[in-house]
DNA sequence: TTTTGATTAAAACATGCGTTTAAATCAATA
DNA sequence: TATTGATTTAAACGCATGTTTTAATCAAAA
């Protein structure tokens, strides 16, 4: 009667769109139940169909709900006048960050990762308003650090950090079982972005030299 | 009556494996339906329960067949007295190669990556059989490119140049999506194998000069 | 208080799934 | 040829799913 209530006020179409986040994010959209949603938000299990229309209309509503929530984040990091460098070792904090932190809502994440391997209709949109812009803002990283190289040589480079990036949340199954090293990576995300973004500073710096010698 | 019997001649149990293979690969093992993959191999719904008890049985049965076929094929790149650079090329050679090429049964490698990201009770013997050995002979190689350094280094290394290959794996939906150049990287697998090698190698002597460096 | 429209609840529906059953078919043997 | 055991077939079973239905409940307006 006093306080307490913040969830109950909730809307249940709140509640819905966060229990399913979290439910398609870790059971893919063909895998998670609407039961097992409606359980988890406390509401029956109409109410999916009587506020969303059916299972698919969830799924996109989630989806915009979590791109407006990633808006409202800290993006595209820093600076454009910081020096190359520095940006992408904030690029790559922020990535890991974002993919192994388990904090508030991770499922975003998490979410993008599944479309990106097991794409919906929604992957689209996904590409065109979250995707290909953080791509663009990485791509341009790197041309300021090799230099003069082919388009097709950055993509590489681009895919080359993203890569070792997504390694350690697609195969994080494996990697636990493969060595202990790997066991708790949620608490070693600062040392994994440095790690990745020394390989990567040289790994590009390769390709530069690489190019720059062609064409002499 | 003359020939052209060869696949009908096939035992049914047979032709169930690898039609299994193919679509346990494709859609997983939960999104698989023991349906599909009767209608796939010819054979009737029951059949799966009459030849292997069950579907869970049917799926390890393809790993353990998946595995024993994969045992035929040349691994374990080289002599092990090549120089290091060449063995890393020829490791990143076949491993894109696998899991790339279209080849027959390319079904072994996508159900390899996809036990890795969403693992069942195969994962475990498929680590120790498969995984853990090709992961050592990586290891091994950049052991021998980077010198003294700690083995927590070598194990980060080692997921760098997986992480880049399985990259194409895991994002191709979002890539063909993203960028025209990775279109159609089954054609593409040598000069991808040739940047992911030069990247790797070049991040790989910076970890050994850093870690030589801190020695001193 | 009564009424009204929105929301929730319980139950049922249709469909596709893995699995089982029981009969039909086949291939080899006696 | 007749018999027997292995294999295949068609049909059905039980269960979980997404969805719909119909009635109950609630909150605000009349």
């Amino acid at each position: 009667m006093i306080a307490m209530e913040d969830d109950i006020l909730n809307d249940t179409r709140q509640r819905l769109l966060d229990a399913a986040g979290e439910v398609f994010a870790d059971r893919g959209f063909e895998q998670a139940t609407v039961r097992e949603i409606c359980r988890k938000a406390g509401a029956n299990v109409a109410a999916v169909n009587y506020h969303f229309g059916n299972k698919r209309k969830l799924y996109t509503a989630v989806f915009d709900y979590s791109q407006t929530w990633a808006d409202n984040r800290i993006d595209l990091p820093a600076a454009t006048d910081a020096p190359a460098e520095d940006r992408l070792r904030e690029f790559v904090r922020q990535f890991l960050r974002r993919l192994l932190d388990p904090g508030r809502p991770s499922w975003h994440d998490r979410l993008m990762a599944r479309e990106m391997s097991e794409p919906t209709e929604a992957l689209k949109t996904l590409v065109d308003d979250e995707i290909r812009p953080r791509l663009t803002v990485l791509q341009e990283i790197v041309r300021e650090l090799a230099g003069e190289i082919p388009p097709r040589v950055v993509a590489k480079c681009a895919a080359s950090v993203v890569g070792q990036m997504l390694h350690y949340h697609f195969a994080r199954p494996v990697l636990k079982l493969v060595s202990p090293i790997f066991a708790d990576l949620e608490e070693h995300v600062e040392e994994l972005a440095d790690h990745v973004t020394r390989f990567s500073l040289s790994g590009i710096s390769a390709m530069s030299d690489r190019y720059r010698k062609d064409r002499l």
